[in-house]
DNA sequence: TAAATTAGATACCGATCGGTATCTTTGCGA
DNA sequence: TCGCAAAGATACCGATCGGTATCTAATTTA
């Protein structure tokens, strides 16, 4: 009946929810014996305190996002077909979030700015490899005569990313998906000037 | 010595300061008394309770920014000056921000998604005027023949939003201009397509 | 199967939270 | 100059915070 394995998974995926929602600082401990079901006792043995907490959550919640984005896009053939499946998981963040709360690096950028530098730099680390796997995909495409040597793969990967997540936060204020739709949009005509 | 509205000016303006660095949540009402000398009788008599002051606090941390922002695109004498202005005031975020702490409006569209309705709706307010101001400007930059006709106001100016607000997090994240850099570089050489 | 280890529950700690009742002090109007 | 209203200081409230010491119960090991 008593499975550790299991009760830190809970832990873990309960609190992923609630500080990708309600925020790190704003999420008690209590909030999470609550959600959980479990006591103070079974969280602080699982971990030695709310930062360690905070920091593997955060990359579970990063484990969690690359997973699902990344079988998606591998089931595409071509580097336009897989950069337009990223856009697609960006936009489903509004109206069937692949994780509730939105994005996690954005979360964690905004709050974590000063407090909790660990954090800060897990958040980094999840950010750089989301561009690099943009640049990835983009320099195949070149390789494979899909997409235009012309084409300036850095800035396009971080245009791409700084555009889905601002997209992220309008709609997240206004409740519409019109911001990210938008945003998709240009992208998707941006890109398509520069496929073979 | 004792002057009332002087008193409410620099609660006002020492909470802008920690409610867009430190978050609204991570900011109590002591970390307010310590940085402004006054004591909590002193706080609550210039506002109803924490909410409130959170409130005020948000309008005049848009009134600033509207006020700085709307200084320095007043000068300029076309469209194209007048965006590529509002570009540079993006990016001074980073290096020499013209609020601390960073776009209100990024801050408290995801700290403030569920609790506190009133912080999240006056947020949006900002960004409707921030983006219709940028429409605006397109607008009589087609009317004087600055700008070309065939440009889709509302996505770019939806694309110009998103971007320098996502470059503002991922420069927040790395403590670099290199992403907000990358992102005026873009709307730069975009925009000069548009122009006459 | 007995002993030892481990998982989780319980009860508590000091600190801090937002908020308030009350008191003193200041400045202004009569 | 006197009196009164407003400004701000002080001291406190109950609730909740993160964290811990201790206890019980379940599981593993010998």
């Amino acid at each position: 009946m008593r499975d550790p394995d299991a009760t830190r998974e809970t832990i873990l995926k309960k609190s992923g929810v609630l500080f990708n929602t309600q925020g790190y600082k704003a999420t008690s401990i209590s909030h999470i014996t609550d959600a959980t079901g479990f006591t103070k006792g079974a969280i602080y043995r699982h971990f030695s305190n709310k930062d360690a907490l905070e920091m593997e959550t955060l990359t579970h919640l990063g484990d969690v996002m690359f997973a699902k984005l990344r079988a998606r896009i591998k089931g595409e053939t071509t580097a336009g077909k897989k950069l337009r499946t990223l856009f697609r998981f960006f936009e489903s963040y509004i109206s069937n979030p692949p994780l509730k709360g939105g994005c996690p690096i954005l979360n964690v950028a905004i709050e974590a700015d000063d407090a909790n530098p660990a954090l800060r730099k897990a958040a980094l680390k999840m950010l750089l490899e989301m561009r690099q796997s943009v640049i990835s995909i983009l320099a195949k495409g070149v390789k494979y005569k899909q997409i235009k040597p012309a084409i300036d793969k850095e800035l396009f990967a971080t245009m791409i990313i700084a555009s889905l997540e601002g997209a992220i936060m309008m709609s997240k204020l206004s409740g519409l998906e019109d911001d990210i739709k938008t945003v998709v949009k240009f992208l998707d005509r941006y890109l398509e000037e520069y496929e073979t």
